[in-house]
DNA sequence: AAAATATTTAGACATTTGTCTAAATATCTA
DNA sequence: TAGATATTTAGACAAATGTCTAAATATTTT
């Protein structure tokens, strides 16, 4: 709850989000999109997928990025019972 | 947007909305609930009323504190059409 | 095998955040 | 009008956060 709240936190992750639910990109994709440096994206991966949001696979030299909603459920579930 | 992720990125505001949603509370009611200062819940009420989470009304000496569920329609939306 | 490419890890640094104590402001009561 | 009560404001400080550059790791290509 917390690391998914944390995530969401921040507009650069979230428009992260945003492209991969277009489609999978790879790390370097995603660098490409935003003038931040890849060290600071791969930070904002890592706290991405901390909160189970992305998964990764290794694509030979890539490393291929997914987003993954169904745990945002429980964020909903929270807004929700709150709005009650 | 931001402040609203900012808002809600804290266990202690998300825990002072769940008690909001009861009842009204005071400034010092909210506080006689947790263990910290009251200058510091004063401080999360600030963060969580600049959202627009909470509305406050002066009522003699005390301040009234009412939860304002509305803006969360906001967040609920970006969630859902990221789930698409 | 060496060079090039893709990505992460490590470490430094400035900014933001959450907390505290002390002081200020406002209201109520004796 | 004093004193008590309720709350915020101000200022300090440690911890967390987001960013960077340099170096490390892994894979592909020549």
């Amino acid at each position: 709850m917390n690391s998914l709240f944390k995530a969401l936190n921040d507009p650069i992750r979230r428009d992260i989000l945003k492209h991969l639910r277009e489609k999978d990109l790879t790390a370097g994709e995603i660098a490409g999109l935003f003038d931040i440096s890849r060290p600071s994206i791969s930070h904002h991966l890592e706290i991405l997928r901390h909160a189970g949001l992305v998964s990764s696979e290794k694509q030979g030299q890539f490393i291929m990025y997914s987003i993954n909603t169904t745990v945002l459920d429980e964020v909903l579930e929270w807004i929700i019972s709150l709005k009650g």
